[in-house]
DNA sequence: ATCATTGCAAACACTTTGCATACGC
DNA sequence: GCGTATGCAAAGTGTTTGCAATGAT
């Protein structure tokens, strides 16, 4: 894992002791965090922290292509610090959010379909995980 | 193109005259517009029309499978009505959704994946539309 | 008469903006 | 000291909720 204040400098981003925990904070926490969870995650450390300042920091970071903003439904903005090719699947019954890597026929950054230019795709497959499809009907549960 | 009240009636939607406008607005608009536009688009003609019913119709609608909730990206909510399985690219410059008909290996409804169930799925590709890839460069334009 | 739908106003959640303060080189 | 980042408070946007009025059978 590489130096933080590093990383950030090579993305034309100057370190910050907030942007420096917010990367921290993603890397440690990769489950595509919306931008409450980073702050929470964040203000004990920081206890001067504020959420424009997550903001500010997550979309700098975005428009830098340092991560991701994934729309997964319902007003639900996560950020993703995975830039490798993947998919997400979400679970309609408790919300939860993975990872899956599938090899894909779709085209890719850089294709022209259509004579469109592909700049950039997003898969969200949607169901019921392993673990809610184990147990019996009932409510809706947190995430973990 | 079937009767609207027969439609509704075979989705288990009790047709009123909000509703059926509401469906009639997306069958002449497969643009995916927003709720906001569904309104604007039928405020003329139903004047004592509220916000509030389309929300409840559009949810409604989606909630007995009539129409797919899309999540284009910055809080972006759309509304399509065409459900047969379809891409949808998104032009970062002008903002126009268009329907691409790819073939796709990835997991359809009903396949499991990593012990997932998939239900539903959703591709989103996004890029520079062939409108405004003639274009030099300048802002932004409103969509047509 | 009963039950569902509509529509107003208010509440709500999330995000952005304006501006003053604080920080770093 | 100057330019940038931070953070508070307020505004903005899109959506939902509570509830009274209306409509349909």
């Amino acid at each position: 894992m590489e130096n933080e204040k590093e990383f950030l400098r090579s993305h034309n981003i100057k370190p910050s002791i907030q942007r420096i925990m917010v990367l921290r904070f993603l890397r440690m926490n990769p489950l595509h965090p919306t931008a409450e969870e980073v702050y929470q995650g964040l203000i004990n450390e920081i206890p001067t922290l504020s959420r424009t300042t997550i903001y500010n920091t997550l979309n700098f970071f975005a428009e830098k292509g340092l991560v991701k903003v994934l729309n997964l439904g319902h007003n639900e903005t996560r950020y993703d610090l995975n830039t490798d090719e993947h998919v997400h699947f979400k679970c309609i019954k408790c919300g939860r959010i993975y990872d899956l890597y599938l090899s894909c026929n779709l085209p890719q950054k850089g294709d022209v379909v259509d004579g469109h230019i592909i700049t950039e795709r997003e898969v969200l497959l949607k169901g019921i995980c392993r673990i809610c499809k184990g147990k019996k009907g009932g409510d809706d549960e947190v995430q973990v």
